[in-house]
DNA sequence: CTGTTAGCGCATTCAT
DNA sequence: ATGAATGCGCTAACAG
């Protein structure tokens, strides 16, 4: 690979010279910006990010953890994310944490070693290692959807609250009263709040809820899948069920569809995220919409203003989600 | 950040001695080895990899482009890909084409001046600035789905022509007549090859499909779910549709259900990928399984070995998909 | 308008 | 068993 001194000899200039027809950055006479420009062009001369970036401290580089780039949630916010990086001139590294929390410090690690300019962080739990690397580090950060405990970071998350709230008042609106809950996991914050707000658009209806009628289980289809299941077993069954994501929604259409079930008639079920495919299962799903795209595009302004160097105190960015009314969702029979 | 020079200074060594006690590259004594790492542990010392990246012509960074990775084909392959380098110590930079030939080469080329050490690449559709950065560059790749015209690389796909035919084979032992095809666009080999595999087994079965049985869409539920309509649309329906993926695939049931008919009683529908979702499907998908995880591995596994240095021929890994038979196939009436 | 030089942080050769 | 010195490829301050 040619090197920057190759070019410079061939030329017949300095170093100096060369980098500065690179970058524009100091006045060069025509004559031999050209020639210069020509060696490039002919030796094929690709400059090196790598000494660029020990020079100027700088990677142009930008760490993205996620728990899982599987989950079309995290994968449609991945994009958004990498499309914003790349408008300004940024790479992301991805990185599947998987949940575990020694993964996530691992990679963090390698990010740190790497010499990220910036960092987003889904978080997957936290242990004390994540915690020890982050709170000596002072790279730039933004964490989403889920705070960490003794990191100061910005934050971004579309409100989880008000959206279990507005879905289940979507429900509530329709008619439905006997109205169950399939929940993510109980130890995400995300799970919970969107949990709360259920319960505060139940308690505002003046309706309860039988304690069968809330369960917990993993974000994915097989998880709500078999949640379904089970509130099928229950001797009352609801009339409607709020998903803690598309992907649980998805899996409760499935299983009810087996169970024999018509999708709305017999049951109404309403899911979050508004993933892509969300538009397209059978009945097509009704849905809470995150603003994906807006938080791709924001998370990336806040990363960028604080590796520019902004010293503005600590960002919380709280965006609104979207009911999205398709077909699964109808008035009780 | 702490350098490695200020670590040697306060522990009273060499930056030489630092160097070999993190990298265990030479014997020394128990003694100033104890004091080196209780000073790197104080100072919160983590080596720079640029530097190390600069010195040693290595970067442990693997850059993977991908048409798009909400494409959850593509997320899941992305997945075990990210997952199999890591374990071998490698990060990889995620890019999104977006079938876009011209950012693809923008960002191949800001991938070379990062000097990753391997570069997997899943075209999207091939323009000279790719052609030309791409046949004068050494840098190992792998190319996976899609040759590159020009580009002497390793090569993994799983036999789309094959896969297409046990597709439609299955449709056809179990009755259907009248098969048509969805499939993905036409300038995308992996698409041709599969309706190849389709035509084949029709013309094996004695059957023969006519022209508005074959439709060309993109790679989306909504190009799916598009295709479909046209199809009912036809005098003599189709009692089968293969589709080219599971995205299409899912958009045709869609568009099936809101049509009025009852999948597989009316119409058996497959699809091709085995993505997560497909087995949570209304009804559940059958579909042809890319071995993705597999497929990860190996391109990984190749790309090291180049990395590594190895100077066999190129190759051609060509893996075999697999017919997972759910509900969405069944006999015609 | 152009060249010389120092140094970014590290690994490694050569001495001792 | 340890240290001094060199250079990876580049940018930028300084000099002319």
């Amino acid at each position: 690979m040619a090197t920057m001194k190759q070019v410079a000899e061939r030329a017949g200039v300095s170093t100096s010279t060369v980098s500065h027809v690179i970058n524009n950055t100091r006045v060069v006479s025509d004559d031999v910006r050209e020639r210069v420009t020509a060696v490039i062009a002919e030796m094929r001369y690709i400059p090196s990010a790598v000494a660029r970036s020990l020079k100027n401290d700088r990677t142009h580089t930008i760490g993205m953890m996620v728990p899982n780039n599987s989950n079309p949630y995290f994968a449609e916010l991945i994009q958004g994310i990498e499309d914003a990086a790349f408008k300004v001139g940024y790479n992301v590294i991805l990185c599947n944490a998987y949940d575990d929390p020694r993964k996530q410090a691992a990679y963090l690690r390698v990010l740190i070693e790497k010499r990220i300019d910036g960092m987003i962080l889904v978080a997957s739990g936290a242990d004390e290692e994540l915690a020890r690397l982050l709170a000596h580090q002072q790279t730039p950060m933004v964490l989403v959807d889920r705070e960490v405990a003794g990191v100061q970071a910005d934050f971004v998350e579309a409100d989880h609250e008000t959206g279990g709230y507005l879905a289940t008042r979507h429900l509530i609106e329709l008619g439905h009263r006997a109205i169950a809950c399939i929940s993510g996991p109980r130890d995400l914050p995300p799970s919970l709040d969107r949990v709360n707000g259920y319960r505060r658009a139940l308690a505002e209806a003046g309706l309860d809820a039988p304690s069968g009628y809330l369960v917990y289980s993993n974000f994915t289809s097989e998880g709500g899948y078999r949640a379904l299941q089970q509130l099928l077993k229950l001797g009352k069954r609801p009339t409607a069920v709020f998903a803690g994501n598309d992907l649980m929604a998805i899996g409760a259409l499935c299983a009810a569809s087996e169970a024999g079930l018509r999708i709305p008639s017999d049951l109404s079920v309403i899911g979050y995220d508004d993933i892509a495919l969300a538009s397209y299962s059978t009945p097509r799903l009704s849905t809470m919409a995150q603003p994906k795209y807006d938080m791709g595009q924001r998370i990336v302004g806040m990363l960028m203003e604080r590796i520019m160097g902004s010293a503005q105190p600590l960002r919380r960015e709280l965006l609104q989600t979207r009911l999205v009314a398709r077909q699964s969702t109808a008035a009780p029979r």
